[in-house]
Order: structure tokens, then C-alpha cells, then sequence
DNA sequence: CTATTATTCAAGTTATCGCTTGAATGATCT
DNA sequence: AGATCATTCAAGCGATAACTTGAATAATAG
């Protein structure tokens, strides 16, 4: 009751929604929506410097959207619980809706032509079922190692050329990565199609799968 | 698309969480969720000052969550839609939840005691009908007139003990505000139940209750 | 057309944020 | 205990945001 409670209570839900307002923070907690990592681990990935990084991470911990716990020398941060991914869908899904901007940042990466409707998860696991489908995880190794979906084929984009041979002309492609923040599954499919295969995304990616409470199948 | 179309997007994602982070917008947002306003109406309430109170509409408008049409000299701002007031929501419950931060403000204003839990809203219209409890809505005069639950009383936290003595003795009290950003009815609460009633909070305010679709009452 | 009212724009100031650098802490290994 | 590694802290710099003030724009009324 200090000065002005009303204002204190808007403050700490505006540090939240702070925490949320740097796209280095942002790719962070993607890294995280695809298990727990250490500080060093995510510097590397994201190209961040690990002070900058540690930083970063202590304010979403200040946030209370990720905890962190000590391993050895280590500490390991992961997200505090599915409701930071239920934020980070909506903030998407609200600035997916409403901006232009967005739209056309998406059209950039599909090389000026429509992207097709991704596909649903349960689609998918689906047509896993049935075989007709050629699943293509398109993530660093070391990532589709930690867990991905039973069957998938990993490549990255660098790479996307020399597996195209290799798979069942008949079969369509479903693509996928890390989860709706990340882009390579929208380059790769654009890549596939300009190759003149037959290709779409996942609606989502690893983490949303997980979520489902779907197959992951873990290892290289 | 230039340098990196990934940096980009996350950038859009960024700027609606930013718009997000500071407590005057927040109260805008609250505002417009009791309903359209121009912006003089809203520099009133919140005490900003008319040209700071444009400029965070106008960061509102450029992140989408509302938008605005002109009514003859005037600005009307609203909601876009309702999926702003679900990443509004889903921000409270990631604060309130995590943070112990919030927990102790609401113990402040609830005097040290522990306060009881909310009336959903939809056990509130149950007992309407049965007539054993009293609404009171604990907002200023011109928002009740704008719409309110039927059969509530008005009164503001100044004057909540001039209308003690009319209530009902027998019948418990459900006070409700703006919403879930909105703190006049936990110190309705708190209020009522150091004069010996018995008072709880409805779940939500009236912007909640309208989203569900429950009657309205508008006038004085 | 001029005056009035509601809102927006533009410039300036102060505070805060993000990033870098270099030192400090904490835990393990020898 | 001393050495080593991962992480955090602290200080400093440049960029950005919030708020104020005063002028500019838009729509209406006389």
C-alpha cells in the first residue's frame, strides 16, 4: 500500500511483458522451448555474447519465465512452466494477425509465391501412420538428436539439395524446426517447392509436438 | 528480409510485446476494455496528459492491439479484438502466478488478512437469480452508467460506507471493477469485511463479463 | 472564411536499455 | 590449497523510450 498500489501491480506485469520485448530474449526462450540449456550452450547458438546472454537470462528469470538450477560448475535454465510457451504462442498469433508487416516478412521468405496452409499436428501424425508422408526436420544436428519426431529425416538448410534425391518422389514433404518463431521450416519448404517437390510446414514445431504429448524419439 | 528475415520477425513479435511493458499503456488497455473512448476521456482517467496520452495510443495502434476511427472531431480508440484482451490475460496470470511480487501487493491491499477467493462469474449469475447476494460495482458513476451487471449498486471506495447501512445483512456482497488490472474491488473487499460483512470479489470485471456473453445493463 | 475543439506532430530533456569489457564469484578437479 | 571453468557482477557507452512543451493538422460551427 505505498504509494500507489495500482501503479505497483501494472509495473510487475509490465516487467513481464518487457522481458518479452527484445528479440534477443525471444530467441532464447525458443532455444529453451526446445528443453533445458546452459548458458554457454545458448551464446553459441543464438551468437550472443555470454555476459550479454547471462544477462538477458537473469531478466527473464526476474520475469519468472524461466528458473534455472545449478549442474556442477553449470547453470542450466529452462522454461518456468507450459503457460511462458502459451505466452509466447499468443504474442505471436496476435502479431501474426494484426501486422502486415509479418505478412510480408513470410512472403519474403517463400521467394514471392504463396505459402501453402500448414499442416496440422494431428494431420501429421496421421499420415506418419499411414506412411504417406516424407518427414524432414530441418534443425542443427545436435538438436534433432536431443529429440525429434520417430521417422523424420534431418537436414539443414545449407544442405536441403544433396537429400532431395534420396526421398520418395510420391510422397509429400512435411517440414519442420524448432517451433512457430523460427523460420527455417518456411525457407526449407520454399527451397523444396522451387525444386519443384511437393512440400509444406508443420503447424508449430518440436516443442508444440512435445507439448501435444506426441512420439518424440530421442538420438542421432 | 534484407540482412535477416528471422531477426525481423522476431523484431514484429518484439514491438507487441513492448507496447505491452509500460504501466500507462496497460491502463489504456483496461480502459478500452470497458469500451471505446477518445482520447481526452482516457487522458482524464489516467491522468496522462492529452499529448503523452496520444502517443501511447498511437504505440498501441502500431503494435495492433487496438485501433481507431474518427467520429467527427474526435478519436474513437478500441480494442481490436478480443485476442487483446486474452494476451492482456494471459499476462496477469504469468505475473500473478510466478511472482511473489504480486502476491504481497494484493496482501497490502487486502489490510494483512488473507483474502477469500473470487466468485466465478458464473456462480455469480446463479445466485443473482436466486436473489441471495449483492452486486456492487465499485466504479466511477460514468463508467456503471456505461453498462454494468443488472442489478448492482454503484458506489465509489470513498463512499462504500454510506451505503453499508442500506445492504442487505443476510446476504453476502460481491464487489466487482474493471477487471483483473483493476484493484477498487479488492479494497472494496477489504473495506466491507473489516466493517464485519461478508464480502468477496468476482472473478474478472465487467469487460469479462461481458465476454461471456451475460446481460448488461446500461444507464444510470 | 474564421474560430473552436480534438488530436497529432516535432523538438528537447532525462531516464532506461542493450551491449561490451574486465574483474569477481562459485563449483569442480588435481 | 591452487588451478580451472562456467557464470555473474560492475562500470561505461551509445541508442532508445517516456514525458513535457508548443506548434500544426482536421473537422465542425458560426
Amino acid at each position: 500500500m505505498s504509494i500507489s498500489p495500482k501503479l505497483a501491480l501494472l509495473e510487475e506485469y509490465a516487467l513481464v511483458a518487457r522481458a518479452l520485448s527484445a528479440p534477443a530474449r525471444l530467441m532464447l526462450l525458443e532455444q529453451l522451448a526446445q528443453g533445458e540449456r546452459g548458458v554457454e550452450a545458448m551464446a553459441d547458438k543464438t551468437g550472443l555474447t555470454i555476459a550479454n546472454c547471462s544477462q538477458h537470462l537473469q531478466q527473464l528469470r526476474r520475469a519468472a519465465l524461466v528458473t534455472s538450477r545449478r549442474d556442477g560448475k553449470a547453470v542450466i535454465y529452462r522454461l518456468t512452466d507450459a503457460k511462458t510457451l502459451a505466452l509466447m504462442d499468443l504474442l505471436r498469433i496476435v502479431a501474426e494477425r494484426n501486422l502486415a508487416q509479418v505478412e510480408r516478412i513470410l512472403r519474403g521468405l517463400s521467394g514471392g509465391e504463396d505459402a501453402p496452409e500448414p499442416v496440422s499436428r494431428e494431420d501429421l501424425a496421421a499420415r506418419i501412420a499411414e506412411g504417406s508422408v516424407t518427414v524432414l526436420d530441418v534443425r542443427p544436428a545436435d538438436e534433432f538428436a536431443a529429440g525429434h519426431i520417430p521417422g523424420a529425416l534431418n537436414t539443414t538448410l545449407a544442405e536441403i539439395e544433396r537429400i532431395v534425391p534420396t526421398l520418395d518422389p510420391t510422397a509429400e514433404i512435411v517440414a519442420y524446426c524448432r517451433g512457430p518463431y523460427c523460420v527455417y521450416a518456411h525457407q526449407a519448404v520454399a527451397a523444396l517447392r522451387k525444386l519443384g517437390l511437393t512440400a509444406r510446414r508443420l503447424d508449430g514445431g518440436l516443442p508444440e509436438w512435445r507439448e501435444d504429448g506426441r512420439q518424440v524419439l530421442t538420438g542421432a
